[in-house]
DNA sequence: TGTACATCAGTGAACGCGCGTTCACTGATGTAC
DNA sequence: TGTACATCAGTGAACGCGCGTTCACTGATGTAC
């Protein structure tokens, strides 16, 4: 039986106890996985936790510093399995497809979130009462999504897809007074986007994040729409015309 | 000293007892909003709202049955409080003024809802954990803001000032698919919209929800938008070309 | 290869807390005659 | 107008619950010599 790489390249070979723990974090992240699914953020407890992995509430200690460690811990989790599903959809077109980008990004996150919607909850919903998500820890995977947008929006700049808005100077007034400064940022660096345009791409964002927070958080009068599936793909139909003309 | 219309038209006279106890009931919903504006739907108690009136928790039992009855009425007493604030804002323009109604709707939500972020987090946010809206006591008040859109829409189409999307068939069967059933029920009776523009009008809503819970739930980084007014006013805007021609 | 010591994972009891809800009760307010 | 009884608001003690967190401890795994 061959050692595995982790013990002949890592600086310390990885003994029997180092696998454990790392394991044990792993049963402790799906243990957590499960009451969020189950109850919510709201419920979720570190003994519940750890009645999950039949041991005694004090033991979760050892692994997790407290309750908001934990909930940190199933954020950046959260974060991960979204940037990753979405990712996973968006790879799948062809760069040039810019409309087909579109699609599979929005619709890449409304399957994400029906399948965990209480970890969409988690990161989208209402802020956790008396939780402050440490921003270093949560920003870079909390940002994949948006730096999907934010491509697009360069593509869709650089290669004169992007929709003509037809409407006077006010708008554009408007726009650079409300996100000016973040275009001439070095995020956006030599991207090309202009302030009118981030705002057109973020209007699309929040026209499909509204549909689908309204569509989990049962906000959707029973009666109101008879298809789901077609309900957001009209709206992610609407919101790419916002942005592309193509 | 008169006494009061209560007092003559009444069924029942109204007498101190009676009195005492509807300013009670205030009182309980007032205290029931201050914790809920402090900590959140999650961390409310009746203890704690006990606590705050001066009184046992026990007494409380006199004039709510249980907590979940006491979040119903809190859920109710925020949907009228909105529904007040909005109705207030689109009574102050011109009929005619279409653009300036939806602004008006939408501005009046935001203003609303800055000044009740946890009151609007419990009607709008994501759903409180073992609790169940009964919906024959939510749903009217929880559809006045809607019902002022709806007639918007309708008086547009009325007016020939729906906003032309030049985009072919396949849109209108996704709308058709999404809402048909719902534009031939009673409530659209005779309004004349058709599925088409109520998808576009929800869509429009959307952008404005997924804006302002972004807005509200902080998940704006501090350094992305450095003019809130002027991003809201500018996703209103969009929003607004969306429907309407004006 | 064998032994002495250090590290670590997990136990079990305990702390103090706040919660929703029930129950028998007291005293004040209202009602019938 | 006065008295007897019914209704109601609020009290205080108690129930059983689950929570986060601390602490001294045991026994197994790893390390140094």
């Amino acid at each position: 039986m061959p050692t595995d790489d982790a013990t002949r390249t890592g600086s310390a070979p990885m003994g029997i106890r180092a696998r454990n723990r790392a394991a044990m974090e792993e049963e402790i992240l799906e243990a957590g996985r499960r009451h969020l699914a189950r109850d919510g953020a709201a419920a979720l407890s570190l003994r519940a936790v750890a009645r999950d992995l039949g041991m005694v509430s004090s033991a979760l200690y050892r692994y997790v510093a407290n309750r908001d460690d934990l909930l940190t811990l199933l954020i950046v989790a959260a974060y991960t399995s979204l940037g990753d599903a979405v990712e996973e959809a968006h790879g799948a077109i062809p760069d040039d497809d810019l409309g087909g980008r579109w699609d599979a990004i929005a619709h890449g996150l409304r399957t994400w979130a029906l399948a965990h919607p209480h970890e969409y909850a988690l990161v989208y919903g209402s802020p956790v009462p008396d939780y402050d998500a440490p921003s270093e820890r949560t920003t870079e995977p909390g940002t994949r999504v948006q730096l999907l947008l934010v491509r697009l929006l360069a593509d869709a700049t650089r290669s004169g897809q992007l929709a003509t808005g037809e409407d006077g100077g006010e708008a554009t007034d408007l726009a650079e007074r409300a996100v000016g400064t973040m275009v001439r940022s070095e995020f956006f660096e030599g991207s090309g986007v202009d302030a009118r345009t981030l705002v057109t791409g973020l209007a699309a964002w929040s026209l499909v994040m509204g549909t689908l927070s309204t569509e989990l958080f049962e906000q959707l009068g029973a009666d109101t729409v008879t298809d789901k599936d077609a309900y957001f793909a009209s709206m992610v139909t609407i919101a790419r015309r916002l942005v592309l003309s193509s």
